[in-house]
DNA sequence: CACGGGTTCGG
DNA sequence: CGAACCCGT
């Protein structure tokens, strides 16, 4: 009998999991199962505690799914990403094991960390089968008539919806019952401090997400493009935590949207939320073929002459929620507590930490990712240098969001902001929007206006570096 | 078939 | 503004 080995890396699932099933097709085969948590380089790159949380919960609830199917997983921990490949080389000596399984992932580290252990393994007669699992479509499938990928995301949709609506979209099920087996699991909490009541958290595991994705898709999603002009968390979907961590995949997603329609069928709510997808994937792809964009040099090369500034002071003003702009100190308070806050919201605050506070936009990025529970290295970066005018398919430099008036479209009634900002419950409705009556207002702390600045200063700040090169 | 000019569109 | 397309030469 032959031993397999699937090695779960960014997949806590056992629907639509290429490699666990097709690994568990193998004919007369052992299947062996292996997750490595390399924690010091998870809290190195600002990996937020209640992520690390949400996924030691679902790593505990997919090894439970795993004994289900027959198979055991074996835990392991960490420092570094490169550990891994000791472990995973070990692991396959000490088991025998002749043939391993994975899915693939496309970031700076992981591909470097893969390519090596292809190396070593190959030496070792060991055979790898890598898949794709966290993306509809490989970098590279989607390309300009050129044969050049995407640096515009409207090209690339249009792009990536053509293929959908040639292809069939379907996923891989869950693979057939093997004798169920019994173990504990033996796998420590990631943060010993990590004080969970702190946060109202959502609910894990893969049955959960499952059920939430079917639920969304059944009623709210016909509302969905109305999302972005309130800020009531109903509108969303609520599963971006459980994709960024492998509970549910992308493909599941799109499937469940278009399994009985045609995609010219599907309705505005819904057409709005598979663009979400398309976002992801779009970011995913790009970073695949330019990391340099992403954590080198900016895309739009004359932004590398901007000095932003690194104002210790007022950037903890912005982290804190104290930056007298009642709907972006709103956002911030909740997304400390909560480790969540929807899209439009983060907008608004990166634009106001860049484009009102004129601080480097890669400071707001470290600090997202060390407090959001779906945080991803390529949307965040990928959205951030969006909002900054800096990266692949960024804004317009001279385009910027006025808090204010975005305050007022999404939160009219300053229901949301009455709840985050106690000091502003006796201000009356109307005067929540409103900037120049703020700034009389005593109990309410705020950044002083000499460290702030319009839209033409920002604009001729942005300008004055504006050097063709 | 490579090029270039005109057009379209943008979280 | 500028990427990517279309279409003409």
């Amino acid at each position: 009998m032959k031993k397999i080995l699937v090695w779960f890396r960014n997949e806590l699932r056992i629907h639509d999991n290429p490699a666990l099933f097709l690994a568990c097709q193998e004919k007369n085969a052992q299947v062996e199962s292996v997750y490595i948590a390399p924690i010091e380089q998870w809290k190195e790159h600002n990996m937020s505690k209640i992520q690390c949380f949400f996924i030691w919960k679902n790593l505990k609830i997919f090894s439970k799914n795993l004994q289900k199917i027959g198979i055991k997983l074996n835990y392991f921990s960490c420092k570094k990403y490169r550990d891994q490949i000791k472990i995973i080389y070990y692991f396959c000596l000490k088991k025998k094991i002749g043939k391993i399984f994975y899915n693939k992932e496309y970031s700076v580290n992981e591909i470097k960390r893969d390519q090596k252990i292809k190396k070593i393994l190959k030496r070792k007669k060991i055979k790898i089968i890598d898949l794709r699992g966290n993306l509809i479509f490989s970098p590279g499938k989607i390309l300009s008539k050129k044969n050049i990928p995407y640096k515009k995301y409207y090209f690339f949709k249009k792009s990536f919806i053509s293929l959908v609506k040639k292809k069939k979209i379907s996923c891989f099920p869950v693979p057939k019952m093997k004798k169920e087996i019994f173990f504990s699991d033996c796998i420590p909490p990631f943060y010993k401090s990590f004080q969970k009541n702190r946060y109202k958290l959502q609910n894990f595991g893969e049955k959960e997400a499952i059920k939430k994705l079917k639920n969304f898709c059944r009623y709210k999603i016909k509302h969905y493009h109305k999302a972005n002009k309130t800020v009531n968390d109903e509108r969303n979907s609520q599963i971006s935590a459980f994709l960024s961590i492998g509970v549910i995949s992308p493909r599941k997603c799109l499937y469940e949207v278009t399994k009985r329609k045609k995609y010219s069928q599907l309705s505005e709510g819904e057409k709005k939320w598979i663009e979400e997808i398309i976002w992801r994937e779009f970011y995913k792809h790009t970073l695949f073929f330019y990391p340099k964009f992403f954590f080198v040099k900016h895309y739009i090369s004359w932004t590398e002459n901007i000095r932003w500034r690194k104002n210790r002071k007022i950037f903890k003003s912005w982290t804190n929620g104290k930056t007298g702009c009642p709907i972006v100190d709103a956002s911030m308070r909740m997304l400390k507590k909560k480790g969540w806050i929807n899209n439009r919201l983060r907008m608004i605050c990166a634009s106001f930490l860049v484009k009102n506070l004129f601080i480097d936009w890669r400071m707001g990025e470290k600090y997202f990712m060390s407090k959001l529970i779906d945080g991803d290295v390529a949307l965040n970066n990928g959205n951030w240098q969006w909002i900054a005018s800096t990266g692949i398919n960024s804004s317009p430099y001279y385009r910027i969001f006025n808090p204010y008036y975005q305050s007022k479209k999404i939160d009219k009634k300053g229901k949301f902001i009455k709840k985050w900002i106690p000091e502003l419950n006796q201000i009356s409705t109307e005067h929540l929007h409103e900037e120049n009556f703020l700034k009389k207002i005593k109990n309410y702390s705020k950044i002083p206006e000499k460290d702030k600045y319009s839209k033409e200063e920002i604009i001729d700040l942005y300008e004055k570096n504006k050097i063709k090169i």
